[in-house]
DNA sequence: TTGAAAGCGGTACCAT
DNA sequence: ATGGTACCGCTTTCAA
């Protein structure tokens, strides 16, 4: 029983007027284009008996615009990327763009590949947290005068608009903030990783160690798959036992602390009374944690903001200028249970 | 320094061949179509040498299909959501199609207007978990040959494939457990819904207190959103405290549980001596939550599986009948702490 | 073995 | 004020 999909050719031959005066109509341009009111609104009230919709693909194939945005991220179930993409979301639809989503994996053949496609469905605009070796890519992209904006992490090698946080402040601050209240083995989680987000908090915490004249304790974990899950739990638990006995740890990503959370439990450290924890990425989880997590939130609101305002601005001035808009927000240090010492005196 | 777009015409004037021709070499037709060796060799180089990508938008325009099929879950933001959609794009991708995903935040307006969009841009395919008041849409869709599984919820006014869980069993079984611990009065927290499977977890727990001779003690809360996070775990506490004293508490969704389990800790209530903790939909969280929280696990390897099989199988046969896939799912019963009390002998 | 040409469903320029 | 028509990039039938 399918109904016959209509098309505007139908319109016009059913109401004996041509092509170009529904297109019109349709297009709002009926007073621009000096229709009478009578057709128009004939026009009008027949697409709505019919229940007429353009096809999209045609009006992006002539026009060569989609209103679509990608937003490619390396995992749409991470609770970051997730969240931020709901609120691009909101900002997108108010403007009249579309978001389709994508997980990398962090893979660049995924990536590339997946950027390829976008391409040829002429969609609008790129939202992307780079994988490694994406610089090419990226790059052609911005040659094809493609609008895009980087988060998360950004690529030196291409000057290309970004919306990243204070990765290193944050990290010598939560560092510093370690020492302050009596740590001195400082040990620091992170992925074995080169994207510079996770270089940047490394270097927060090794430079801060050092100032401070303790030495670093660092950890760098396989990603995720690479590795099971019991075993990357053991890895945690023999640096915590092995290292120069740690007295806290910074990790460098919430799933690296939920990993260690459970390491620590498993070895029945008291927290924060053996060890203190402080994490990247803030979740309503550390806040309801037994003791509550000490945190870094990044602002949420304001990436996904920033975001929607980097690709709006290009997508509106086509031929113009590039607009040179690199972000750098500040994050949010939540205080918590984890970190309060019990004096000692 | 825009690379210009070269297009199938191009390709074929720079070789001096016709446009059929190229495009026979494109869709691998060389040898069906008996286009010679050499002339096949050439075309392959040249598009190879020049990257040549075929308009994805110009081939789903002429040919009507778009290899994209679209997951439109109530909040992709959700665990359970996000999961399952990295599953299904997996699955999707070995058999050549993308996945698009949205989020309708159970809007019917939202959930309309998407499925309208997506109709007009030739997606292929519908997974959806669908929002109340979508029998008529969902139905159009339907009669429009359109491959379409629901699940997490369905429709009993549209005859639909669906994949789902057994709710009802599930909290049944969920209950008779904590009777079967001791527990008298079991609360069963869910939300205000007419969503079946909320409807049906209702329905298992309500039969299983009855046939047991208790009492039911029933808190439907607000949607997220219409109610603050304070205001809901304000409401919990309520709860908790006025019916006649609540041994016990099956939450009907995860999220629940958790304003559940922030609402137990400002109230001091200790799991499980002074109130024990089942939930539904399983999470990292629960099993590193201290206790560890019996949840209800449900199969999303296996979910986002049947979803698969359900429309690829609706994919490849277009006018053959159509196939029938009402799945319903068995759950996992996880037993943890947070239901172990304490003999009192 | 290869090519011409008719569309898919629109947009928008140029006539009238 | 309205209509004719070329064209976006590709697929596919039919003809040569």
């Amino acid at each position: 029983m399918a109904k016959k999909k209509i098309s505007i050719k139908d319109i016009a031959k059913e109401l004996g007027v041509s092509i170009t005066t529904v297109s019109f109509v349709i297009n709002g341009k009926a007073k621009e284009k000096r229709i009478s009111d009578v057709l128009t609104l004939k026009v009008e009230e027949y697409i709505k008996e019919v229940n007429y919709k353009p096809s999209h693909l045609a009006q992006s194939l002539r026009s060569g615009k989609s209103k679509v945005i990608v937003f490619m991220v390396e995992d749409i179930s991470n609770y970051f990327f997730s969240t931020i993409a709901k609120l691009i979301e909101e900002k997108a639809y108010v403007n009249g763009y579309k978001i389709i989503y994508c997980s990398t994996e962090n893979k660049p053949e995924k990536a590339k590949e997946m950027i390829e496609t976008f391409k040829n469905r002429n969609v609008d605009g790129f939202i992307i947290t780079p994988t490694p070796d994406l610089e090419v890519t990226i790059q052609e992209l911005l040659d094809e005068d493609f609008p895009v904006v980087l988060f998360d992490r950004w690529l030196p090698a291409v000057d290309c608009n970004y919306v990243i946080i204070e990765n290193e402040k944050s990290a010598a601050d939560a560092t510093a903030y370690l020492i302050k209240t009596g740590c001195k083995y400082v040990g620091f989680v992170t992925l074995d990783s080169d994207q510079n987000q996770m270089q940047d908090r490394l270097k927060g915490y090794v430079k801060t160690m050092l100032e401070n004249g303790f030495q670093t304790n660092i950890l760098k974990m396989s990603y995720e798959g690479a590795i099971s899950e019991r075993e990357s739990i053991e890895v945690i638990q023999k640096f915590i036992q092995t290292s120069p006995k740690l007295d806290s740890i910074l990790f460098a990503t919430n799933f690296l602390a939920l990993k260690g959370l459970a390491a620590l439990k498993q070895l029945n450290s008291q927290i924060p009374s053996d060890i203190s924890i402080v994490t990247f990425d803030d979740h309503f989880f550390f806040n309801l944690y037994q003791p509550k997590i000490t945190a870094i939130e990044q602002p949420l609101e304001l990436i996904a903001e920033k975001l929607m305002e980097g690709i709006l601005l290009q997508l509106k001035n086509d031929n113009d200028e590039a607009h040179t808009m690199k972000v750098v927000l500040p994050t949010k240090f939540h205080i918590r249970e984890s970190t309060m010492k019990i004096e000692k005196d």
